[in-house]
DNA sequence: TTCCTTGCAAACGATTTGCATTGGA
DNA sequence: TCCAATGCAAATCGTTTGCAAGGAA
């Protein structure tokens, strides 16, 4: 309930690297993280607004993603339509990739197989080398209709 | 210098798909393919405006990428401030990548060898059928410094 | 003529910012 | 006390849209 990975642990490890930067752990940055903790997937500023039930103005959001990401904290990418979405970042989420639906646009975190994972690093270094472009990272997107679309 | 792949086969070929859509293949239309057909990456709006030194209203180059958007001839992403980015679709322009460059943010279209392409879509398909997501295609961006940003 | 396309200006919506207030160290 | 953090409202900026003019079939 409470060893590496859990939610307790992440708190903790999110307290120590805002401290790190002298940067407050406050209340309405806690329970943006613990809502973005509990996610599935990247989650947009008004989603998280939404899932704070308004008791966090929107105003102050949008300033509390900027200083997380800021703090590296939580990642931000964009949905479909551009606009912007969070999550934990990858030192506190582990690495992993997005189901992308191609229908509803909604994106979900998947883990590949350590195996998996090996293989798509490899195919990445060896493309990278190949354009004189040094790689340090990936992204990998997969699409397709979720479970959730196809069935309606 | 006009066989397939060529500016003057893509040009062709958009002409044709066009026509069955019954939408007019005008001059604006044409000078904003023809820099997308020149482009080695995604290009914004603004940037295809630059290009095009002025000589097209930007609110008429958003009807355009609109246009060329839900025809197909064009396939729209999001740089990494979330700014949309136009390239030519997969059917005209093949299947590729893009190296981004986590410094500049400037992203460049790659081509896999088809052995590593292979190895990509093997992956992806195996994580799918994993998560019990029905795959219909994949995204990868390869991130590191481009050579222009390491020099610097 | 008819209808699509274009250009300009106004409207929109996500995001940012100025500024006064609050609250913790 | 001091300064970061917050809340509200106004400003910004990429993007969309209403409407009148232009143009091809």
């Amino acid at each position: 309930m409470d060893g590496p990975g859990s939610t307790a642990d992440i708190d903790r490890r999110i307290a120590g690297r805002l401290d790190d930067l002298e940067t407050r752990y406050t209340p309405g940055r806690r329970l943006a993280i613990e809502v973005l903790a509990g996610a599935r997937g990247p989650l947009s500023t008004s989603e998280l607004h939404a899932r704070l039930e308004g008791s966090v103005p929107l105003s102050s959001l949008y300033r509390t993603v900027s200083v997380l990401d800021e703090a590296g904290v939580v990642t931000r990418s964009h949905d479909a339509d551009g606009i912007a979405t969070y999550e934990l970042a990858e030192w506190l989420l582990g690495h992993h990739h997005h189901l992308v639906c191609v229908q509803c646009g909604a994106a979900e975190d998947i883990d590949l197989t350590p195996e998996l994972e090996d293989r798509v690093r490899e195919v990445a270094e060896a493309a990278g080398r190949a354009a004189g472009f040094e790689i340090t990272g990936h992204s990998l997107d997969l699409e397709g209709r979720c479970s959730r679309c196809r069935t309606h």
